[in-house]
DNA sequence: ACCTGAACACCGTTCAAGT
DNA sequence: ACCTGAACACCGTTCAAGT
């Protein structure tokens, strides 16, 4: 890990490429260019090579997106917690470390993974089609794990545990994913409100017969704020596993 | 609509092109191949014409990929169904068919989506993109108009409609989504038992620091049924808007 | 109005060749 | 072991030309 520090006269070399920074350079791209923004090419420009050295870091195109996407949240959720309540492992690591309810942890869980798609809407095509590739990718691992752990301390009979945690993980995806189209189209905070007008809007001109619950939620559409929304979502969900 | 019928003893141009028979050939090759199936020369190869005269029906390779995702959804769906219990319209229009509860007509919803997603895998990436792209795309409109609906009959308050809606679109489009994954990989019963099998091995396989709650779980992935629990989540999301 | 098919720009990926 | 960069196969899309 240690590497000798040659005094930076010599300025070549000291950027060896490396699977992290390879990574990292493609989040910056898809961040400022979106999905259609990370290419191979665009990509060994930014980092002065050729195309060909990539691949010897990574596998392929896929496997470079699964790893921007691992990255970015990873370091978007909070290290899962071992849940206050747990019958077992009672033993608390950190005694001064902040403890928070189950339904708090939940919640932390799921701004977090929301806040990171709204800072980098590529987030919510990538995260989701992991997930529609198998529950061992990364990602829903990750996620199903941290909200798995709470789910146990809240209470929930053990047969339901999968049941909550993935109705959960599936809401929170979702949810966070539909988010991604305000904060792509609006940067700003005028543009979000004429995005959220204009869906409000459109929906209130739907065929009446056709639409009529659609219509009559348009103006709860436009008004409404969306981290608001979402915990909502989530506390009605947390309700339901409570209900028994 | 209607075409001169000419008997059919020369068989050129019965078949004139149409965005309709593009859209079917296009769900055949999306079907068959998969996502990287669909390419417009195999299409206009199937369609016995040059690339370019697609383009005279569709004006790009998205709205193509939309109209496909937009036809399978819609014959997946039943059609929209004014509740039983609304508190306007009340005649209802027939009385020979048979009347569901909001509940069951819920769950016939989710059902229909979560077959069409298991029959056509591609489906999931497609209907999350869709999602992701904004509230007023075709299936996410359909999806939430049917849901809605009988979420208003359900006696949910109507300040909580939208919340209630969205919470039950974005779990039946998470969880159909990856469910999708065990599709696209086991076509036969087999297939699908080894599947799962091997998630199973590999959530057990796991750090028992670092997934404690996943290996705990690894066991009820293995042998649930897929519908069971996919209405199961249902069930406690319903259970959650009952709870207020 | 509708179709043809060659052409363009661009992409992911490979690989012989270098150091 | 790691990097270079030309080359390959393939893709979405365009457009002058046909009927």
């Amino acid at each position: 890990m240690v590497e000798r520090n040659t005094t930076r006269k010599s300025p070549r070399r000291t950027d060896a490429l490396s699977r992290e920074r390879i990574t990292a350079a493609a989040v910056e791209l898809l961040d400022a260019a979106g999905e259609g923004g990370l290419t191979f090419r665009a990509l060994s420009e930014r980092l002065a090579t050729g195309p060909g050295a990539i691949y010897w870091h990574v596998a392929n195109k896929s496997e470079l997106l699964e790893a921007a996407t691992d990255a970015v949240v990873a370091a978007a959720l909070p290290a899962p917690v071992t849940p206050v309540a747990a019958d077992e492992c009672v033993e608390l690591a950190k005694p001064e470390a902040p403890v928070r309810s189950p339904q708090d942890e939940i919640r932390a869980v799921a701004l977090g993974l929301f806040t990171a798609i709204a800072e980098h809407p590529w987030l919510a095509t990538q995260v989701t089609l992991q997930l529609s590739l198998g529950p061992a990718k990364p990602v829903p691992l990750r996620l199903f794990e941290s909200l798995g752990r709470q789910v146990g301390a809240l209470g929930v009979p053990q047969e339901s545990w999968f049941t909550a945690a993935s109705a959960l993980m599936h809401y929170i995806l979702g949810a966070a994913a539909q988010n991604a189209s305000n904060a792509r189209v609006a940067g700003s905070e005028v543009g979000r409100a004429e995005f959220l007008d204009a869906v409000s809007a459109a929906w209130e001109e739907l065929d009446p017969d056709e639409y009529p619950f659609t219509r009559a939620v348009a103006r709860q559409a436009r008004d409404h704020d969306d981290r608001e929304q979402f915990l909502a979502g989530i506390d009605l969900i947390l309700a339901g596993t409570a209900a028994r």
